[in-house]
DNA sequence: TTAGAAACCAACAGCGCTGTTTTTTTATTT
DNA sequence: AAATAAAAAAACAGCGCTGTTGGTTTCTAA
C-alpha cells in the first residue's frame, strides 16, 4: 500500500529538485513491500501482478514501468526480502542482547527463543513460499541460489558473534544447524493437539542439545589435545 | 500413467463381470497416480487438470466423469497420499526392524536413520507441497485437518511400538516430535555449503538429544517417585 | 439381443493473467 | 516557456485453465 501518494505530498515538497528520482523510488518501494504482503496473504503462485499493483495502489502500467515482466517484479522481491531478513535478524540480536551476567544456560535460552522468533516471523513465512516455488521453478532456484548461500554465511556469523567465547566453529555450527532446522520445521508444524506443551518440551530439548554442544566445545577448547 | 491401458487387457478378462467397475477404479486410480506425480513434479499450483489427464493418460473428459471439479480431484488425492503414507511409514517400521540385541544407542540411531529416510520420500515432497498450499487455501486447509490430526496420532502410535520398553508417553513423544521437525527442517534447507559433513553431524547430535530422553525417561520409569 | 446405464471423449464459452502498445500526465533541462 | 525525458495510466490481444454441454463408445442386466 503506498502510503505517501505522490498526489497527497504538498506542493513545496513536489517542487523540489530530485523530486521525481524520489517518487520513483517510492513507489518502487511500494510495489515490492505489496508483492511480499501478497506472497504472505495470498501464497506465491497466487501473487499475480495486478494483485501486487492493486495492493500498492499503483496501475499496473505504472509497474510494468519499473518492472517489465512478472518475473522481474518477483526477482527484485526476493532481494528485497532477502535484505529485509537479515536485518530483522540483526535487530532481534540487538533486543535479545546476550546479558554477560547470565548462566550459560540461560544465554542458550535466550538465543533459542530468539531463533524461534525469528522462524515464525512472517518474512520467513514469506521466504518459505519462495523456497518452495524454486523446487519446481528453475529461474527462481537460479535467482535464490547466491542469496541462499549469503544468508547461510552470515546468519552463521551473526550466531558466532552472539557466543564470543565459543570458539570451536563445528560444534557452534552444527549448534546453528540443530536450532534452525528443529524450529523451522517446529513451525511448518501444525502440531494438531497439546501444541503449547508439546512446542514447549520441543525447545527445552533443544536449549539442552545446545548446552551439550557447548560443553563439548568448551571442554575440547581448555584442553586441546583431545 | 495408466500402465494398463483397458483396451490393451485381453477380451477373456475383459468379459468378466465386474469388469466394468474394474476398468473404473484403474483410471480413477491412475489419476489419482498423476495428480500425485504431477504435485511432486510441478508443485502444487502448477498441477493442472490438463496435465493430471494427460499423465494419466486419460482424457480430460473422462477425469470430469470421475471428478467433477479440479478441488475434487485434489481432495480425492490428498486422502489417497495421506494412506499411501502411512503404508510407507509402516513398510520402512518393518524394513528397519529394531533387532533387540541392538544397544539402545544403535537402535535410536536405526530409528533416526529411519524417519530420515520417511521424511526425504518423494510422498513427503507432495504432502509439504499440500501443506504449504493449503496455508492460504482455505478448502484445501478444511480438507486437510482432519488428516494431519489422524496421521500425527498414527505415526507417534508407530513409534511408540518400536521402543516396546519405552513406556512414557512424555519422552517419547517429544523425542518424536524433535526428530520429526529437525529432519523435516533439514530436509526442506538446502545447506549450500558441506552438506553431507554438516548433516552428518546434526543427525548425530538428534541421536544424543534422543538418547538423552530416553535414559531420563527410564530413570524415571524405575524410580517413579522423583 | 437389446434397452439403459456407465464410462469416456471432443469441442466450446467464459475468465483471469501476462505482456505489449498507445496515450496522457508529470518532471527536468535549457 | 518550450522541448525532452520519465512516469503513469488505459486499452488490447493472446493464452491457458476451468467447467459445461452434447455426443459416442463400452458394459450390464433383463
Amino acid at each position: 500500500m503506498l502510503k505517501n501518494k505522490p498526489n497527497r505530498i504538498p506542493r513545496s515538497e513536489r517542487q523540489k529538485a530530485g523530486w521525481q528520482a524520489k517518487k520513483s523510488a517510492m513507489t518502487r518501494q511500494a510495489i515490492l513491500d505489496a508483492a511480499i504482503y501478497c506472497i504472505i496473504n495470498h501464497g506465491y503462485a497466487q501473487t499475480t501482478t495486478s494483485l501486487i499493483a492493486e495492493r500498492a495502489a499503483v496501475s499496473r502500467g505504472a509497474m510494468t514501468h519499473h518492472f517489465p515482466s512478472r518475473s522481474d517484479v518477483l526477482t527484485a522481491t526476493i532481494k528485497f526480502l532477502h535484505e529485509r531478513r537479515l536485518q530483522e535478524y540483526r535487530a532481534l540480536a540487538q533486543e535479545y542482547d546476550i546479558n554477560s551476567k547470565l548462566t550459560a544456560r540461560e544465554q542458550i535460552e535466550t538465543v533459542v527463543q530468539m531463533v524461534w522468533k525469528f522462524v515464525t516471523l512472517s518474512s520467513t513465512t514469506a521466504y518459505q513460499e519462495i523456497l518452495m516455488a524454486s523446487r519446481t521453478d528453475p529461474e527462481l532456484k537460479r535467482a535464490l541460489e547466491p542469496l541462499e548461500k549469503e544468508f547461510e554465511e552470515a546468519f552463521l556469523e551473526l550466531v558466532k558473534g552472539l557466543f564470543p567465547r565459543w570458539e570451536r566453529r563445528e560444534e557452534i555450527e552444527t549448534a546453528h544447524d540443530v536450532a534452525t532446522f528443529l524450529l523451522t520445521g517446529m513451525n511448518l508444524s501444525h502440531m494438531r493437539s497439546r501444541k503449547n506443551l508439546r512446542s514447549k518440551r520441543v525447545l527445552s530439548s533443544l536449549a539442552d542439545s545446545v548446552e551439550g554442544l557447548y560443553r563439548r566445545a568448551r571442554r575440547l577448547d581448555l584442553q586441546p589435545k583431545g
